[in-house]
DNA sequence: TTGTATGCGTTATCAC
DNA sequence: GTGATAACGCATACAA
């Protein structure tokens, strides 16, 4: 049986209500008692009944905000299905918990919505992608205010934010590397594409990659790394150039975006059948791609997953008052096949 | 705001006392009340809230028991830590669940941790492999007396349960097929080692395999499907065999125990560099293996999801009364590489 | 056959 | 500064 706030104050010799408030750092309490309270709390490892505290919160509803970027390639749909089921989980349970579900492609998009959830008084937000360092100054800002940030998907640097549940991106580049190894024969080519290798995670995937192919002893040349600057176009070209240039070339690994115009460019210099090509996540043209047989492995690291996980630890920071015991919480990498669609 | 009992009286004219009898089927209420209440109770969707069951419920602990097998390759530390987790989680909402995890490698040793678990007052029962049909039987018998229980893992035909948490086998199997499309050269010759073929999941892994091999035109021809009954003496002696018959061999898909042996016999063969392997699940031998470089893929369906899954649907079944609303429940399956230990 | 009272653990609002 | 008390939704024992 799990001690209660009634059992602290008989103990303590107090009533509940100085109990309560030694509990919620409010004032108005003898600081020897205060004292006394609180080693009797810590002593009996005391925690409360989440199952009390949702019985009286019913008043006031709690409202989230989940911010997602074109780029987590899932579609919004599916992000408000998983945060459904969520919802609906804890509704069981007598909470009201409001999330707003908004996709921004730019930064100036994404200070608009965030100015548009705090007038609505939000309680926590979730988001999968900064653009720029505009929005991570106006989310410190919040973060200052006590309006806990959790990052997804993507981090950034120097942000404030309560954790982080992303991927370990440069394990998904060894494995990309591995899985290069397994399918292609002994001294070939390959290319790397990313669309900004600015891009924390791209960078790591490039970095995991190298660092695989070097301490495994690949026989693996990567002959060319370039960026498209995420747009299809520019990647046709790149890839028709790298094609054109080395006609032996065997693989192709694409960090981010851009897909589609790979696949064009491999089909357009008929090297589809040759060139072997390995992705991350899961956008509609990548599925396509994979569908062709062009696409061999994509590297995915649910963003659904992490965005529920996201969701579940910012419940529990601002309702049970629970900080995130890490700084960043990894998904692990699913390697998909066209076989696993 | 959600609609609760006293709600429903109200509006039936009746007391929160004859709304809790209709709720709960108990008898002592007018037949034309009951059906009144109900009415109102189904136009309206009430769900109870289950914060204010859990403060209510804190008298009665809950009792589990997970039954698992040696087979399922996962340490009985693993699924405690996992057990854990969840156990505490409820413990937060004021719910004590005590949940007993043992191991039995045959059906007496069930037989007799059955009967010790009903004698201590058993709430439900997660299982994960059920050897004979004496324990089939049983599991039957405690279904009928109202002791829900849950098959995990591994399932078996005529067996009563409230619902079987497991992976898609078939899909597994055609999984492991597109791999070695991927890694080996065309027109490749493949060995199929099974323990025990008898085993569903080994059965349909296998079907799956030929399946996709038919459907996708492969180039892949397999040589031979053997038995090694989960006995590693076996599986070396068959596998040399093998190797001996098909020195052009180029793959092995085995789909069940007895990877030590295999990896001996090809190593022994000297063939361990020609032939790639594709295996299931990560038994530390498999894990060896992958090390050394002999076991290319192993497709894995986490044991410890599924046993945790099989938890939390039979604490809704048993606390919440929600029955599950599917007859199986797959978990996906994950691909495994060296780079991804 | 029906209604009422009590308690579960927490929070918040009074009163002292 | 501190203590008592009323909800929150549900289950149950008891009263009518």
């Amino acid at each position: 049986m799990r001690i209660t706030q009634e059992e602290i104050a008989e103990i303590a010799e107090v009533s509940r209500g100085t109990v309560d408030r030694v509990l919620h750092n409010r004032p108005g309490v003898n600081k020897d008692v205060r004292l006394r309270v609180n080693n009797i709390i810590k002593a009996l490892d005391y925690t409360p009944n989440v199952a009390g505290q949702a019985l009286v919160c019913r008043k006031r509803n709690l409202f989230f905000g989940v911010m997602i970027s074109p780029n987590i390639q899932t579609s919004i749909e599916e992000v408000r299905r998983e945060v459904f089921i969520q919802v609906e989980e804890l509704r069981a349970w007598g909470i009201e918990l409001n999330i707003e579900v908004t996709t921004a492609s730019n930064a100036s998009e994404q200070l608009k919505q965030l100015d548009c959830l705090l007038k609505q008084g939000i309680d926590g937000i979730a988001i999968a992608q900064v653009f720029e360092k505009s929005v991570a100054e106006k989310l410190n800002e919040l973060m200052a205010n006590g309006i806990p940030v959790i990052t997804f998907y993507q981090d950034l640097d120097n942000i404030r934010r309560i954790c982080h549940v992303g991927q370990d991106d440069s394990k998904a580049g060894e494995i990309s590397s591995g899985l290069f190894d397994l399918i292609l024969p002994r001294n070939s080519k390959v290319a790397i594409i990313s669309d900004f290798s600015e891009f924390i995670c791209q960078k790591y995937r490039e970095e995991g990659f190298f660092r695989r192919l070097r301490s495994s002893g690949s026989s693996i040349t990567v002959v060319e790394s370039a960026e498209n600057l995420g747009q299809d176009l520019l990647s046709f070209k790149l890839v028709s150039e790298i094609c054109k240039k080395y006609p032996d070339l065997k693989g192709i690994y694409i960090t981010g975006t851009g897909a589609e115009g790979l696949g064009k460019a491999l089909k357009s210099s008929e090297m589809h059948s040759q060139v072997q090509v390995i992705s991350h996540e899961l956008s509609p043209s990548v599925i396509k791609l994979m569908e062709e047989g062009i696409v061999k492995f994509s590297i995915c690291h649910n963003p659904l997953r992490q965005g529920s996980m996201a969701i579940q630890l910012l419940f529990k920071f601002v309702f049970r008052k629970i900080k995130p015991v890490n700084e960043k919480y990894y998904v692990e990498p699913d390697i998909i096949t066209y076989e696993c669609l």
